[in-house]
DNA sequence: CGGCATCCTGCTAGATACTG
DNA sequence: CAGTATCTAGCAGGATGCCG
């Protein structure tokens, strides 16, 4: 993801201009290690901070709070903070997040079908290239 | 998009376990910086490497060169070399390859439906928090 | 033309420690 | 509990030069 995009400054009309631009701008978004998982734990229903750290097991709790951020920012979450003590905040998918997150999740169903062949590809391929890392 | 991404190592039947998963696979591979454009270029069409590189500005040689290896390898993409000279090596997308392309392109035309909205809500978020680099 | 090898850099994200 | 701050490493990716 962000995978250190630095903007691909694709000038308007040119080759790739028409239909991949938009393509790269959700990449820029979902491409990074964590927003998909936060998005996909998010659509089963509201969570606390606590809640999200512990579903998506590896995730730090700066990477956290930055992808909720991030989030948040592009109206894809909505955040809500009770000033109780202990502090308390949930986060909730918007609408257009939970749209984003069907989207996703139909990517993943393509790739539910597919990692089998992948695979395969992938087992042939390094057959036939041995001198391969 | 690769992103770095050091494998989140999802114990089956884990909290994320059964949704993202494939969604993380996915990302794997068309997460990366050009990957996806590689893709939505050959969607067009064969292309030779010449081509790919002119119709995606910015991608250097060797970036083009991994990018349609690893297509390659997942078995997205077909590579016919031809031993003229000078050589000429032709890419072309498989019918797996092209099923993926047109779920991408189903993404991208989320991203472009909702790009106002969130270019809006980024522009609130930044007017609520001035305090952000 | 198409591709590999090498070096170098900047960003992403992990670890750790500290606050309200 | 829900963050923030800092420091660091590792890798993706850019630049350049050579080969068949």
């Amino acid at each position: 993801m962000s995978v250190a995009h630095t903007r691909v400054t694709p000038q308007a009309g040119g080759p790739c201009g028409d239909d991949d631009c938009g393509i790269r701008e959700v990449l820029d978004r979902i491409g990074d290690k964590w927003t998909v998982l936060v998005l996909v734990e998010l659509a089963k229903g509201v969570r606390r901070f606590r809640e999200l750290h512990r579903a998506i097991p590896g995730i730090s709790q700066r990477m956290l709070t930055l992808t909720t951020r991030r989030l948040c920012r592009d109206g894809l979450v909505e955040r809500t903070a009770y000033p109780t003590i202990p502090p308390q905040v949930e986060y909730e998918l918007t609408a257009m997040g939970r749209s984003l997150a069907e989207s996703v999740q139909r990517l993943a169903g393509w790739s539910r079908e597919h990692k089998d062949a992948m695979r395969e590809a992938r087992a042939r391929w390094d057959a036939d290239h041995p001198g391969e890392a």
